[in-house]
RNA sequence: GUGAGCGUAGCUCAGCUUGGUUAGAGCGCAGGAUUGUGGCUCCUGAGGUCGCGGGUUCAAAUCCCGUCGUUCACCCCA
């Protein structure tokens, strides 16, 4: 093959590309009822966007990013994620100086320098909401539930909700210094990898999954137990906040998100049939991002949803919520003069918005047949000798084989009526 | 970034272990049986740089090396 796709992109054809619109429809259909506004953030960025707030130590900024100089040496980055161009903007625009808190969704491709894999590719889709400007747990909650329903008006079951609280700047600080001092102690039990977690990012140990690490992590102290006042009454009310919204949730004290600017809640949903990729979608509060990015202390929570993914599941769960939008006339003509008649009531029935086609070559009548059984035509219209003769056009119904014959100017509204009672 | 599997017709794959005539099957596609009627059946046909490059050999789809792509696991995450 001389031409192919870069490693990890892909081109997306046609019954995938219909699962992935669906995807997007229905968040784009939910986000609105859900009160948010689109925000359309460029497609790269200063690359100091994403290493401020990812955190420069992060896998994605250390070795995934796809990142350039332009002309003049200025270094840009394709975006990796969604929440730090939003972060960004917010800050840019000025919308502290709104009523707050501002509501804001996005749609679009990512880039991350990863080894592909089904389901992980090197662009790929994402939606995502933001709820910037208030700590208020409900927000929290709202943002959970959005993504539980989405899934479930995408006919998804069988996800799980995974929680846990990451905890604020101070509480956070104890808990490290405590994990550290029970890491190291242990450090000669623990997998390599492990140890070299610890040097990296201790909270990473959590994600092993060698037994014997499994076991001693069990007892390690646990980043809930080390929660301030403050954290835990946090992670309470949004638990309750689910439990009342009849969101089941799973605690898990390994979750770890691999972005720094996590605080208190974080959660993830996973789907069944994705294998080691089942993370559909991930998210949390980032109550210090904003003040990072030299904006004022404004608290947020959000959430990023794999589309591509997503739309992966439904196919591999055999879910097909959208009918297929097939052509429902075809026209065959059976000579020059009656292709020349044809093209002209094939663009009157586009015109009144009914799909439909018809041959360009010289296929015989029955090529034609077979190319409207193929194209699942409800229809097909015959223009021949006869039917020139007399002004007339044979109009076959497909399911049924029944065969009539309708004047000329009247088969646009004919089907029309047709079209319109079998639906 | 690490480890493993796979790459043969448009698609799904057989053949590779043990190198040896014109590389096969099913599905799909085209034509015909039915000269103005699809789906079912039957007949015929087209379609292949065996991913790419190199090596071993009288001879390579088959063995060896490299490379690209993909899948799975690790990792990471959506």
């Amino acid at each position: 093959m001389k031409f192919q796709t870069p490693r990890g992109t892909r081109d997306i054809l046609s019954p995938e590309v219909e699962f992935r619109n669906y995807v997007f429809e229905k968040s784009r259909e939910l986000f609105e009822i859900y009160g948010f506004k689109e925000i359309v953030t460029p497609t790269f960025e200063r690359t100091e966007v994403f290493t401020k707030g990812i955190g420069e130590a992060s896998d994605i900024v250390s070795k995934e990013m796809y990142t350039f100089k332009d002309r003049k040496g200025r270094s840009l980055t394709l975006k990796p994620e969604g929440t730090a161009p939003v972060v960004r903007s917010f800050i840019q625009n000025k919308m502290y100086g709104k009523s707050l808190p501002i509501k804001l969704y996005y749609c679009g491709q990512m880039f991350r320098y990863e080894k592909p894999q089904a389901g992980r590719g090197r662009e790929f889709s994402q939606v995502g909401i933001e709820i910037i400007g208030t700590s208020d747990p409900l927000a929290d909650v709202e943002t959970i539930a959005l993504v539980m329903n989405l899934y479930k008006q995408l006919g998804i079951d069988k996800t799980k909700l995974i929680v846990n609280s990451m905890g604020c700047r101070n509480c956070r600080k104890k808990y490290l210094q405590d994990l550290n001092k029970y890491l190291e102690i242990k450090s000669k039990n623990l997998c390599e990898n492990c140890n070299f977690r610890i040097e990296k990012n201790p909270l990473r140990v959590f994600d092993c999954k060698v037994d014997q690490c499994k076991k001693i992590l069990s007892k390690s102290p646990i980043l809930r137990d080390y929660l301030c006042n403050e954290c835990e009454d946090h992670f309470k009310n949004v638990l309750k906040g689910l439990e009342s919204l009849k969101i089941k949730w799973q605690l898990d004290n390994r979750l770890v998100r691999g972005f720094d600017y996590y605080t208190k809640t974080v959660f993830e949903v996973t789907a069944p049939k994705l294998g080691a990729q089942d993370a559909i979608c991930g998210g949390g509060r980032y109550d210090y991002l904003i003040e990072d990015y030299g904006g004022p202390l404004t608290p947020a929570v959000g959430v990023a949803i794999g589309v591509d993914r997503t739309a992966l599941v439904m196919m591999r769960m055999g879910i097909k919520p959208f009918s297929e939008k097939n052509i429902q006339v075809f026209l065959i003509a059976l000579n020059d003069t009656a292709k020349k008649k044809a093209i002209v009531l094939l663009d009157d029935l586009r015109k009144n918005k009914i799909p439909s086609d018809m041959d360009y070559g010289n296929r015989g009548i029955k090529g034609q047949f077979k190319m409207a059984d193929r194209l699942k035509a409800k229809y097909v219209l015959i223009l021949g000798e006869d039917e020139l003769r007399n002004n007339k056009v044979s109009l076959k119904e497909m399911d049924t084989g029944k065969q009539s014959i309708v004047n000329y100017d009247d088969v646009i509204n004919y089907l029309k009526e047709k079209i319109k009672e079998s639906n």
